[in-house]
DNA sequence: TATACGATCACCT
DNA sequence: GGTGATCGTATAC
């Protein structure tokens, strides 16, 4: 299958984060693929967006974000969980698409257990990767893979797949911003494959 | 140097 | 429905 080169991440943000349904995020590890459906994105763009990291400008941990479209943006939130963005848009414009679930397709034994190891209960297959950060802790996603090129199909890249209806996606407000302002707050920069189980929130 | 807090999750009631 | 965990980053001193 064709992996997603610059061209595609290079759209503008909306775009990316509503083509990006459906196709598959792929994490290499050791010679062993994990395989899932995305099924759940979020938008954050530019400076002018208060919910965006990059909103206050240039740091050394957004820096990554003005850069080329294609490249990932990993930080750790809450002390615990890392959170897996795709750069977009064009150079020097900060945005990005946080992948907020996929459904799991293969590689599920190893998902498993990477997901137990902070958990005392072996999780439920539904369980597995339905929220940014557990699809981090499922796929072995951490700081060591930010800024990395993900066109170059190493450790962790996205392949294409067929694209999905317009029918078939719904959009809605970002979660976990209330600390934005109130336009930023309500845009519909969220993305989701209806009815699809692995959805982090539901309705 | 010190402090506050977050693009979340698991476990508890 | 509520809350503690846990630490990098931004901001204030």
């Amino acid at each position: 299958m064709a992996i997603l080169q610059r061209g595609f991440y290079a759209q503008t943000t909306l775009t990316v984060a509503r083509e990006l349904l459906g196709q598959y995020l792929v994490r290499e590890i050791g010679g062993q693929l994990m395989r899932g459906k995305i099924v759940e994105t979020e938008a954050y763009i530019g400076p002018n967006d208060t919910a965006c990291h990059a909103n206050k400008g240039r740091t050394p941990r957004t820096e990554v974000m003005f850069g080329p479209a294609g490249y990932t943006y990993i930080y750790l939130i809450y002390g615990m969980y890392n959170m897996l963005n795709f750069i977009t848009a064009s150079e020097g414009f900060p945005a990005a698409v946080l992948i907020r679930a996929i459904k799991p397709i293969t590689g599920l034994e190893i998902m498993q257990q990477q997901r137990q190891k902070t958990n005392r209960k072996p999780p439920k297959v539904a369980n597995l990767t339905n929220g940014p950060g557990k699809l981090c802790q499922a796929l072995g996603v951490d700081k060591q893979l930010n800024k990395r090129d993900a066109t170059l199909g190493q450790q962790l890249w996205v392949e294409e797949n067929s694209p999905l209806t317009e029918a078939a996606i719904a959009t809605g407000p970002r979660i976990g911003i209330d600390y934005a302002d109130l336009p930023d707050r309500n845009a519909p920069w969220r993305f989701w494959i209806k009815a699809n189980p692995f959805v982090s929130i539901k309705k």
